[in-house]
DNA sequence: AATGAATGAGGGTTCATTCAT
DNA sequence: CATGAATGAACCCTCATTCAT
């Protein structure tokens, strides 16, 4: 409406076009040159969106991790077993296994490098105490809704009540996300249908309340 | 015998240094000059022990993660019960945790970037080719091994017999990894000695046969 | 029009700096910075306009070269002698031979280095062949040139029947380039006029038809 | 005899050794270490027998160009026509073209860069001006011995008169260097034996008395 | 806002030369 | 004399960032 004629929404643009580039190449092999011929502008009006490479990279990642928040919070607070729940949260991150992948590479990456950095780099650290401050907190999320899923369950008296929920949150979140790493190294593993429906029977069996499990086996429902 | 003093390792020292330089700045941003500094030699002296930067990364790789193989076979060869085989082979991740920390920033950097790529870059392919082979092998020696604990536990019915040992395997890589993914990434997670109980507690739990587990359980011992 | 002031020619900036540097150190020894310096550019803004120190180089020789094929194409062309198409061929090179000589010493060396070498160095080999193609174009439009001329001169009766126009070429380029060479290296022989005349009366003599030749002697026109 | 063992000639070796890699690759392009490789010796020792890399090259020149002078003196005091005596130094020339073309790369090549500086360059302009010296003497020796033929020729009536023995000289030199030289350069023309007796007559023909000549010609012996 | 030429710090790598053994 | 590891200056080239238009 008030974008009339070309006035496309360039910040959009750039940002598809550097995680297109982002993830073909990978951070340091990114140049804003290949970002800006891919968005289809030059070079300079990269950083009239953007304060520099690290910024749009931050900004990219929020971006793409936006949504997830509320999207899984809606499914903690529905109204169905935990272990449906627990599937269905699993089956979600699956779904999106692409779109995790492809972020996932670059969370990686840049962790593994410049948010490790303690010293060096002339690079100013406060935007990389941003980029650090939006991943623990993409984790610390993830980590809690599965935590409160647990909790619920052991309150319903499906898992097993010596269960510490934050310890089995940790250690889902761990498996979910080596499975999304070996997806991203694509190292040979293959994680078909197959091995989801292994991977979500042996986390039920890990936590579920044996008489309830056993029925549900029973009734080859797992 | 007659070299005792003068006849410093040179070359083991470059690689302690790399590793540390590595470790701390990650990849791209570790320059041959810091690595020369760290090991007190000249920037020059590098190339006489390294073609080239990815050369000095790969065989710190194959450096970091020699030994490993042998150690693991003899596990496996060990006429004990699968059970407590595999949760020798977890306690062995995590007693070397750090060193498998200090390396896997890299792995995941290092695949996260240019190892995905077929173009681009000036490096020559042949050692991409090289190290992306030590991974390709680590990753599928890692499962191979643990598959093959699984197997053992099946034909002694200690583990379900419906299992697909292939795919147990993976699932079981990917917990281990992704826990040190998790580490590495420093995200909050806490995997002490409660975690690594109850990561091995569920594990069994989800491959044991139904009786035998309960028996454990019931003896207290899981 | 609207740019006359602020539109410098910095290509050509570059190239006049690249002209007289190369011609100063030799290829080997020039540095890009040096060029840069010349020129009054900044290092990186090389890289604007040529994509590496070879391309530097092989623009910087189109650019002297051009041109000079169409000059000479026009000269055979003309409806005059070929006595005094030859005379007027030769008198023309000298006229340039400052120019000739500022390039001829980088053919001479590049030729002399690189151009000769198929395996070695990481230059792309694709650059090299392009200078190496260069010169020998430049040198076969040389002797095809000459010879036409040659072969118009025996056509008319001017030239001995028996000579081969294709070695009377090869034979008068190797000469004129033998004398650049001498001026290239300044090794001490003097080619002034009088050694102009005394070549042109020689070449003449030897290509000449007898009774011609002896009549124009007797008129004292060589 | 004071050599027994293994006391080859070190020297010798390495000469023999950079004379092949410098014509193989170039000044520029030649490493110390190749030259080394070649000679099987190690690195270091070459500076127990030159030098530096420049010093190298400079006594490689005057090995190569050793013993030259000499023998072209003899030819110059031979009892013998100068027509003849000019026929027997242009094939003496010819029958080491290949001698001449492998050192007058070098020559070209180091002409066109070192040995021009005026500035720059970390190099002592000492040895530079060394091998100047040689390049200088080793082209006047060729120019007064040509000459001092001429002068014959014309002292005995073979040749006309009013020929300037200097100029005649520099010219045929100059004849003479620039087939070498685009023999060096490769650079399409084709000198056979068929050109060089064209060569030679038309030398001749430029520098004969003209009834000598004629009879020449018409006894058929040009 | 958009552009893209200009910048220049910095990185990886080479190699002539030295020197301790 | 022989060796070859060590050195470090220097080079080519990249690319994030700026700024005049």
């Amino acid at each position: 409406m008030c974008s009339v004629k070309g006035t496309i929404d360039r910040r959009g643009a750039i940002l598809a076009a550097a995680g297109k580039v982002f993830h073909a190449h990978g951070y340091a092999a990114t140049t804003m040159e290949a970002v800006a011929a891919e968005a289809g502008v030059a070079k300079g009006s990269l950083y009239n969106y953007f304060r520099n490479k690290q910024d749009l990279f931050t900004q990219l990642f929020a971006e793409i991790t936006a949504g997830d928040e509320a999207e899984t919070d809606q499914l903690v607070a529905e109204d169905i077993l935990a272990d449906e729940k627990l599937q269905k949260l699993i089956d979600n991150v699956f779904a999106q296994l692409e779109r995790y992948t492809a972020i996932g590479g670059l969370v990686l990456e840049f962790w593994a490098t410049a948010a490790r950095q303690t010293s060096a780099s002339s690079v100013e650290p406060q935007h990389q105490g941003e980029l650090a401050e939006m991943f623990e907190q993409m984790f610390s999320r993830w980590r809690r809704q599965t935590g409160a899923i647990v909790t619920q369950g052991i309150e319903s008296g499906l898992f097993r009540a010596e269960i510490d929920p934050e310890v089995a949150a940790s250690l889902i979140v761990a498996v979910v996300d080596g499975i999304i790493v070996h997806s991203i190294l694509d190292v040979g593993a293959d994680f078909g249908p197959h091995s989801l429906a292994a991977l979500k029977r042996g986390l039920l069996a890990a936590l579920s309340a044996w008489a309830d499990t056993k029925d549900q086996l029973d009734r080859g429902e797992l």
